[in-house]
DNA sequence: GCGTTCAGATTTGAATGCAAAATCAGGAGA
DNA sequence: TCTCCTGATTTTGCATTCAAATCTGAACGC
């Protein structure tokens, strides 16, 4: 007796047993991400454990881990605050997430496989029509998939990670962009371009296709956090 | 009273009072790097507590931080274990990093100073007196050095740090390559040229020198990584 | 002989406790 | 009123403790 239960006791559990610095640090990667918690904020210890119903163990554990993704800043002796948003440094990780686009373009046109062209189109749709009824909230997310999905097609995992990682600190400043309707269907346009050079493998195109459009969007963050610097003198 | 003497203490403790997990994240990833622990050894707490001197706290931390770093692997409830190499995240891992020095190239053309060229220059010089001696750490030490030079020639921090990061995770499968005369040769006649193209701020040139130098690298962890896996088996 | 099972030892996960540092509040003195 | 000092309070850093999971190995049954 007892076998096939404890078989299933184990399957259980290995859904809800999770650790908690994981738990917690998804938890709080969300809340900056989402801007819940502000660039800038100060995370206090007792209140997030409280919040969170941990003890300060796994929470100062998962905010360590999140002080090497760079998502925040560790002050020794006075705790940890969310990486303020520094244009400078916007500007630098772009730069860096441009290359990597690059390289997963080229690579992508390789490696990807039908299915995963296939996927890539349907996000492709679901971005355009949220873009007709003018949702700006699910043209992001869906801008968003199908630029992860392009770096997941280079079927490289560092790459997939290094490019995550970056991104997460971007997508705090989302928020600032505040995209002109020009720049918005110029940015569809560009996408159908990209999404034309993947389907036909031109890798030389996509790449170009890539860096351009990282370009103009770097321009399109960098004038916002301009105006949103000057807004806030 | 006190003031003077005072701001002599807080000037000490600035150097003398460092966290204790900055401590032991540096002394694991030293070990690490250098193959002191070897790719999927197990870190037992106990262990490594009583040869650093702390409790467990503050290694756990360090091991957390390392676990996102990428240099050791989290097994729930099972601990923690060095990442083993895998031929394949090397070959990814070192793919990326050519996308980022092929970026750094182009930006430090643009944007390094002249001391910053004259000391890449220097340590140029102390690479071929290592070379010329048949000294091959020393070699291996000045070619890291320039090439994290030339990263940081960039101006871009965010790049700096990503190439660093994933420079400890590959730097440990050095000893594995075992270069032969002719291609250590190659490489240094390759650094000249970058060296050079670097110096007449040609963007094009540097990228592409850097493109290839980093393919030959490939080419050559990988055929020792291959070779390492036939002996092995 | 071989696989199972189960108690004891180890090891990890998380909470709690304690000391040092930083922050804050209030008052003395210029 | 402002500045500087001082002591209380809070907060962090690290150690210790407790609980739960894993590992070990020997007895047991097949």
């Amino acid at each position: 007796m007892g076998t096939i239960e404890n078989l299933g006791n184990v399957a259980e559990r290995r859904i809800e047993r999770r650790p908690l610095h994981e738990e917690v640090i998804d938890q709080l990667r969300d809340r900056i991400v989402q801007g819940e918690l502000e660039p800038g904020a100060r995370l206090n210890e007792r209140v997030l454990c409280e919040q969170l119903g941990i003890s300060r163990t796994p929470l100062r554990e998962a905010i360590k881990m999140l002080a090497t993704e760079g998502l925040v800043e560790l002050l020794p002796n006075r705790g940890a605050i969310v990486t303020p948003l520094k244009a400078a440094n916007i500007a630098d990780t772009l730069s860096v997430m441009g290359a990597l686009e690059s390289l997963a373009g080229e690579l992508a046109c390789a490696n990807a496989s039908e299915a995963e062209v296939a996927e890539i189109r349907a996000l492709h749709f679901e971005m355009l029509a949220h873009h007709a009824r003018g949702e700006l909230a699910g043209y992001f997310r869906y801008n968003q998939l199908i630029h992860l999905k392009i770096i997941e097609a280079s079927g490289n995992p560092v790459l997939t990670n290094t490019y995550r990682q970056l991104n997460a600190n971007v997508r705090r400043a989302r928020y600032m962009a505040n995209l002109s309707q020009e720049r918005w269907d110029a940015a569809v346009r560009e996408h159908e371009e990209i999404l034309a050079a993947l389907a036909s493998r031109d890798a030389a195109r996509l790449k170009r296709l890539l860096a351009e459009h990282l370009a103009h969007k770097v321009a399109s963050v960098m004038a916002a956090l301009a105006d949103n610097a000057a807004a806030a003198a």
